[in-house]
DNA sequence: AAATTAAAGGATAATTTTGTCCTTTAATAT
DNA sequence: ATATTAAAGGACAAAATTATCCTTTAATTT
């Protein structure tokens, strides 16, 4: 479904969410020990985070990862997606043509293009917010 | 979503279907051909349908590939999927867990489980022969 | 039986994704 | 100012996926 990258990019936002909810900025090693990812590999993808302007960075000692507390709300789930894997999953063909079209639609067309709006739907009104309070109520986790 | 093997999968599928409605065995060129994919690529795939029993293979002169009528109606989706893809996106977490488990959750198991069962649900009541028709029909195309 | 046809299967290669290592840049603390 | 800290960035490596080539097996035709 989500590439592995994107996997550890929403893994890290939410752990960054809750993180700066508590006034806490982060650092990278925090990170990816907590969200159980390679060091080097999640560095690679908070920098895209960053580049995209869902998470904030700072260099130098006590810096980190943090999240302005009121954009948090404003972050959905679809934006952390479309920064790292692209707009495919909201748009793309279920069988691989390049574009999804009704004039020329493939075989799966009528019943995928259901799913994958309901799927949209649903990352579009996924706020970071949302998902970080089931985290920091223990509801929810990041890792086994 | 799907892996490239597995659009090709249902792909290929689906056209050895409407042609065996006509009652044509086809060969691999034929179908890489329509289904616009590489040719030894996709033999390897046509193996492993043929290894599933989703369709069937004969072997020398007017060889090829078909699929039983009455056993068409049974093929659904889903088990093309399953037997390219496994079962991941059936039943797997959507963050990349394990297993996905209502014991110890991800952050979007709620939101994702949803979408998930949907997809299943739509893969298991979508049959081979139903896909067919609307390419028949000329309603639905494999290539563009 | 021999030649021909077409799928099955093994080995190998290209590409993409995932992951690591090391240097550079920018911020803070001494 | 200098040293220290931590992210940014470049180069490289491993693994998985996608793709190709060639040989073998099994069926049909001559
Ligand atoms: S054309 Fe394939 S999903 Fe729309
Ligand atoms: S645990 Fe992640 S989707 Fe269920």
């Amino acid at each position: 479904m989500f590439s592995k990258s994107c996997e550890y990019a929403i893994k890290a936002t939410i752990y960054i969410a809750v993180q700066s909810n508590q006034g806490n900025r982060v650092g990278l090693k925090d990170i990816a020990r907590e969200i159980a990812s390679p060091e080097a590999f999640t560095a690679k993808i908070l920098q895209q985070l960053s580049r995209n302007h869902i998470i904030d960075s700072v260099k130098g000692p006590n810096g980190g990862f943090q999240i302005d507390k009121k954009e948090m709300t404003r972050i959905k789930l679809s934006q952390i997606v479309s920064a790292i894997d692209g707009d495919a999953i909201f748009k793309g063909c279920g069988l691989g043509f390049k574009e999804c079209s009704e004039k020329k639609p493939c075989p799966v067309h009528d019943k995928f293009k259901v799913i994958r709006n309901e799927l949209k739907t649903m990352l579009e009104n996924t706020s970071v917010q949302e998902l970080s309070l089931g985290l920091a109520n223990g509801l929810t986790f990041l890792h086994r």
